[in-house]
DNA sequence: TAAAAATACTCCATAGGTATTTTAT
DNA sequence: ATAAAATACCTATGGAGTATTTTTA
């Protein structure tokens, strides 16, 4: 059976392409690493890197077989941090990611609370697109992220936090929806501003305002809610708020009038999601209280 | 990093609980095994398990610990035969596991195409009841069932193959749905006979029959079809038989008359299963087609 | 006290280091 | 010609064996 120091060293030269290097982020001399693989590709009666003066390549069955070690190595590092904690996820390092609409709404109350309650804790934080986090969560680089729901994944578990309701942002003044409710319906093509492109914020506005035309739309999106709010307020257009946002904002944008939407209010949900292999359900339940609570903290 | 080294001894002695007895199937001494356990609770400053004289007991986190070590294990193992087989599933051994309603009804048929397509494969196979199927599946004991879908497990993968419908069984001149086409909702709970408790073709068929009294059903049910029908055919009452059985006895069955469903005709999915892990979605698609078109094969 | 695990020590296999050769561009 | 990997050879770490002690029911 191959050895976990063969998996490393793999896992390594796949990245480097490079026997001498990687060899030296193992720590070990050139030689060493290429005994290795060497016995891994007679152990497994398989060629799995193509070597060549300009660097190595690996070869399909080189690809699978990284892949593979890849995965053995992350659920072996997992095992090693649940057990060596104890099972609780919740002491040592946690590395947290979440989305940039989320991140600096939810953040600051949160992160108090979970220093006070978790004090053996010390968080590792990102920020980026649900794409990134996912890929990040996957190949072990995080150990948790904070996302919009659903999330199909079969590495991932979820776990729903509370549905968080979008309101419509316009301009102060602006006459629209005097009725104070607003409609996905009429929101039009024209006026509407969005994030750029990748995030799920975009898309999730653009489902709720199924008859927009996509062809319409303005090209270039921003890249922050603050900068959207800002466009808002200077009369450029409409957008979709969610309510995370708003009320970290104390409720209100000045210079923008924010109407809720007809019931059903459209809103996302906010949930969290860990690789399978990590850690022990009851932590994340724990982490997933706390953030319940700390949202529903910020009602008063 | 634990070796895999580590993992093996570790995952023996939590089999054998006994140090020695796990040395000896490790093809080690005891004191090897000893030193190897001690380094792992070391390396994870954790007390995996009670020493005492009457054996060994594993603590609360050693449980943990033992049922990640063999998920790591298992998902070295399946790289390992994947990726010596050239990712080929097909060649060297295929442990398949069915139901004990499938198998004797589609293997008889199934095996000897497989021995033409595929010579290079090995078949060892297993008979026994969904659950025990799923849980040999996921330690690793098994490679690829054929079962009733849908199958709701994490760390698997499905693919339907073909529905089977099911017939009902009445005793040949019983009167019974003269009209030659029975309707779930007439069929009596005093009547009903059904395999015993644990087989998913005693839960299909309750579930078609949705009305039926459970308490007014029989105690005891029979442990195959064959003892079902004999039941049938002495007039004790009426059964569901699914098509593949009904097929492989030649499409009809001594003094029983086999009564086809209303539309839409209530059947069971077969499909296969099998570890994530394990194979290339290729070698389980290329076993699907050769199962699916050796049913049709049948019709003739 | 007796069975089982831990310890002490010794040995050897194998991983790793150094020096050198081979290979491919 | 030269950078990179393979090979040869030597060293040393650590895994395993034998003998023995310690533990505990």
């Amino acid at each position: 059976m191959l050895s976990t120091r063969q998996l490393r060293y793999f896992d390594a030269l796949a990245r480097h392409r490079h026997f001498g290097r990687a060899a030296q982020e193992c720590a070990v001399t050139q030689p060493a690493l290429s005994m290795q693989i060497k016995e891994m590709e007679d152990l497994l009666g398989v060629r799995l890197v193509e070597r060549s003066r300009a660097g190595v390549r690996l070869t399909p069955i080189g690809e699978e077989a990284v892949a593979r070690a890849r995965g053995v190595l992350t659920a072996l590092a997992d095992m090693e941090r649940s057990i060596r904690a104890h099972g609780r996820l919740l002491e040592g390092q946690l590395r947290l990611g979440a989305l940039p609409t989320i991140a600096p709404y939810l953040l600051p109350r949160l992160l108090p609370e979970m220093a006070k309650r978790f004090p053996d804790l010390e968080v590792a934080l990102r920020e980026s697109q649900t794409e990134t986090l996912l890929a990040e969560l996957e190949d072990g680089a995080l150990d948790l992220v904070i996302l919009a729901l659903p999330v199909e994944h079969p590495a991932l578990e979820t776990r729903a936090l509370f549905d968080d309701p979008f309101y419509l942002a316009v301009p102060e003044g602006s006459g629209l929806f005097p009725g104070g409710i607003a409609h996905a319906d009429a929101v039009c093509a024209d006026d509407l501003l969005l994030l750029e492109d990748g995030h799920c914020l975009r898309d999730q506005a653009l489902n709720v305002c199924q008859q927009v035309d996509r062809r319409r739309l303005r090209r270039f999106g921003a890249s922050s809610l603050s900068t959207l709010t800002q466009l808002v307020a200077n009369g450029l257009g409409v957008t979709f708020l969610p309510e995370l946002h708003v009320r970290s904002e104390g409720g209100r944008v000045p210079r923008v009038r924010l109407v809720p939407f007809a019931e059903p209010r459209p809103a996302r949900t906010i949930g969290l999601a860990w690789r399978r292999t990590l850690p022990f359900k009851a932590d994340v339940e724990a982490l997933a209280r706390l953030i319940i609570a700390c949202r529903a903290r910020e009602e008063e």
